[in-house]
RNA sequence: GCGCGGUUAGCUCAGUUGGUAGAGCGGUUCGUUUACACCGAAAAGGUCGGGGGUUCAAGUCCCUCACCGCGCACCA
């Protein structure tokens, strides 16, 4: 940097006021002078008379990111409102606390280091062994995890580092195998052989919300069955269809009798086909009858377990069919259809195809493979089944009544417990409860938490004892699950396991429940819902007081973000080039609650420029104020006191909408107060006065300008930190209510 | 199929209980180098998706249609 030239009268106002702000070189080293401070903590704030020991809480968790992640735009967008949240109530008078942590993310994870390992050795997992695998990502995450802890501090959030939280530490470990152990006591969890979502890909099963339909284009085929035609996109599948299934009420086939048998020739050869009347069947689909393959599919597993029906598998778990399907045995079921196709046809059962058929298939949306329902025997949560209530500081229930989960998890919004907002997030809360189905929770990967049962077994296998604990039994004939839990259990238990739970620590009892949990509307099912769940059910608490969703972060034509469109926005490379107060705002003001937001980096570069605008306000008030003497009497104009009181009103405007979670509307106001009266009319029309000869009046409005600029700042700290503070800490001491404008309290609270 | 959003200035979006439309960015013209060219001033730009209704009064409430997007379910 070359040294900035004398200019000729400029008063004696710190140098780095002369240049234009630049974030860059101020960000790291406020932020590390927030966090020497220790006031991220808000056992530090009461230490130093910061807040009362009495003072109300503000406690939050943040929504973990994945250890192994890196900041994206979405990250971004949800570390600015929340940090704005958290300033706004620590300068409030409130003890804060803002809880940090990441998350195993653990399908994620492994998959990640599996192909990793791959790449480096051609080895798999299994080649490698469960603790030497474990071992390598364990290290992985370990490694990682400074890079989104990093990340997560350049923008400026207030975070207390000292109570940082990962999913899978030891505290957290203990608390969720004493919530596995406790709900499996109160029978909420259950295990059953049931059909699950099976991905061949990953070799896991994953829950129902992990689904994610994709639209593919295949053919259709109708077949002759006996007497009948029947349609499907999946020949592969048919090889054990021998039930053939109708409406009752179905006039076409009122000859036939449920129960009766008939001789059709098929894949194999001949079979006995078993007829079935079940209203399952729709008249107006295609002829209005279907066979069914119970092992594989949802619905004709329902169709068999009402008629008491066999089944049997077809599909292995990695893909591949079994003797059923007698010579096609051993292949794979993807070169498997056209072989059928090709034998149905040959022997003139073919009817038809439709080539372009359009449907959906279900694919394991943690970037696996298309799904295949299997009948496996897994762990479940049980969403429907009564059981006594425990513990209870709820409205609607109380200790020792008998709920289920489902009408816990109802209740506690439909009676104001928690508010969700925006509102209409509740009405498709309440919809997917209405619709929720057990939740499996057992995967078969190996990294997260491993499910805390042993069996001991028979000399053929079966099962004698289980055994449900946090620590293993003390014998060695016990053997552990091998399966670890959906990652959603742990994270479900995140707003008490990260306050010392199931130990009643100070910070359980202090911060829980939390007031506010913010988060994108697309993990309000994943997250919002689980942890509702977990938490009213162990420990008879609410786990927020306010859910406020916001929305997905798009591009400047509302597209989302992806590698493919090349419209991807780093917040690194934002906050680098703009700030991170520019990249703060940017995804603040425009964001509606619950609307998607469009980002342009114009945008970004227009709040750049707002930073730049209070640097150049202080400037301004610096010079003009440098020979101010607050020990001179001093009166204000009818005109100042005015603009004092509008002043007030501005900041209990954005106090109003900050409460309201309207953050753009607040961050705006901030904006547009400060631009467009302060500094475009009030400093303008300050000018003639201050430049004047008239001392009295010069005095007052000197006076004015600080007070007003000191409260300005205070106003848009929670939105703007780092400028703000920087400034602050280059005023001078006469005008600065506390040395941390971090910690400056709001007046008249 | 069920449900939910959205459609307001060239672009991105606000508009809280109904009271004659706002911001940012962009564009136009002019000015300013004594806080800031990362500046200021001025003006331009909208029959608030179409149609109907309620009302003294509708962007706002009701009905209806169209288009865009999303969630859930189904998918023989």
């Amino acid at each position: 940097m070359s040294e900035s030239k004398p200019v000729a009268n400029e008063p004696n106002i710190p140098e780095l006021f002369l240049r234009p702000y630049a974030p860059a070189e101020y960000e790291d080293s406020i932020y590390k002078l927030w966090e020497d401070s220790g006031y991220f903590n808000p056992d530090a704030c009461v230490a130093d008379g910061i807040v009362t020991p009495e003072a109300k809480t503000f406690s939050m968790v943040l929504p973990p990111p994945n250890v192994t992640g890196t900041l994206h735009m979405g990250h971004a967008a949800m570390l600015a409102i929340e940090d704005t949240l958290v300033r706004f109530h620590r300068m409030h008078g409130k003890r804060t606390l803002w809880i940090p942590g990441t998350d195993s993310a653990a399908i994620a994870t492994q998959s990640r280091v599996e192909k990793d390992l791959y790449k480096a050795t051609k080895q798999s997992r299994h080649d490698l062994g469960r603790e030497a695998f474990l071992e390598r990502v364990q290290a992985f995450a370990e490694e990682s995890k400074n890079t989104i802890i990093n990340q997560t501090k350049k923008m400026g959030s207030s975070l207390d580092w000292s109570r940082y939280a990962y999913t899978l530490d030891e505290q957290r470990q203990f608390a969720v195998s004493t919530a596995f152990q406790r709900l499996y006591e109160l029978g909420l969890i259950v295990r059953g052989n049931r059909i699950v979502n099976w991905d061949p890909k990953m070799q896991t099963t994953v829950s129902d919300d992990e689904i994610e339909y994709v639209e593919q284009t295949d053919p259709f085929y109708y077949f002759k069955y006996g007497p009948f035609t029947i349609g499907t996109v999946r020949p592969e599948t048919k090889f054990g269809d021998k039930y053939v299934v109708m409406h009752p009420d179905d006039e076409r086939y009122k000859e036939y009798a449920h129960g009766q048998q008939i001789e059709v020739e098929w894949i194999n050869g001949p079979i006995t086909a078993i007829i079935i009347k079940d209203e399952a069947a729709d008249p107006e689909l295609g002829s209005g009858v279907m066979t069914i393959t119970p092992w594989h599919s949802a619905v004709d597993f329902e169709i068999a377990k009402r008629h008491n029906l066999e089944y049997e598998q077809i599909i292995d778990e990695r893909g591949i069919l079994l003797d059923i399907a007698g010579p096609l045995a051993g292949e794979h079921i993807k070169k498997a259809r056209s072989k059928v196709v090709e034998i149905l046809e040959q022997k003139g059962l073919l009817e038809k195809v439709d080539e372009k058929y359009v449907h959906n298939v279900a694919t394991n949306s943690r970037g696996g493979g298309i799904v295949e329902p299997q009948i496996k025997e897994q762990w479940f949560v049980a969403v429907d089944t009564p059981f006594t209530l425990p513990h209870s500081e709820l409205q609607s229930y109380k200790s020792g009544d008998v709920v289920t989960l489902k009408q816990l998890m109802r209740s506690v919004v439909e009676d104001g417990s928690i508010e969700i907002g925006p509102e209409r997030f509740k009405r498709i809360y309440y919809n997917w409860i209405d619709k929720l189905e057990d939740w499996c929770i057992s995967r078969q990967i190996w990294y997260g938490h491993r499910i805390p049962v042993w069996y001991r077994r028979d000399d053929d296998g079966s099962i004698l004892e289980t055994y449900c604990a946090v620590d293993a039994p003390k014998s060695d004939d016990w053997e552990q699950d091998p399966d670890t839990l959906d990652t959603w259990f742990s994270s479900g238990l995140w707003t008490f396991s990260t306050l010392g739970w199931p130990e009643t620590s100070d910070d359980y009892t202090t911060y829980h429940p939390t007031n506010v949990l913010e988060t994108g509307y697309d993990i309000l099912f994943f997250w919002v819902a689980r942890m509702i769940l977990m938490s009213t059910a162990l420990t008879g608490q609410v786990p927020f007081r306010h859910v406020y969703l916001h929305g997905m972060v798009r591009d400047e034509q509302g597209r989302k973000m992806s590698k493919s469109l090349g419209n991807i926005l780093d917040p690194l490379d934002m906050i680098e080039k703009y700030g991170a107060d520019a990249t703060r705002l940017s995804v603040i003001v425009g964001a509606a609650p619950g609307n998607d937001i469009s980002l342009s980096k114009d945008k970004t570069r227009g709040y750049k420029h707002f930073a730049n605008k209070l640097w150049n306000i202080t400037r301004f008030i610096l010079t003009y104020t440098e020979d101010y003497d607050a020990t001179a009497p001093v009166t204000l104009s009818a005109e100042e006191m005015q603009i004092k009181a509008d002043l007030a009103k501005v900041q209990s405007e954005v106090d109003a909408h900050v409460l309201a979670f309207r953050l753009d509307l607040a961050a705006d106001a901030v904006y547009q107060y400060v631009w467009k009266e302060f500094a475009d009319k009030i400093l303008e029309e300050s000018k003639p006065i201050l430049q004047g000869d008239e001392v009295a009046l010069r005095l007052a409005r000197q006076q004015l300008l600080r007070e007003c600029w000191h409260d300005i700042l205070i106003i848009s700290h929670p939105f703007m930190p780092y400028v703000t503070e920087t400034i602050w800490q280059h005023l001078p001491e006469a005008m600065r209510s506390s040395k941390l404008l971090m910690v400056a309290q709001v007046e008249g609270q």
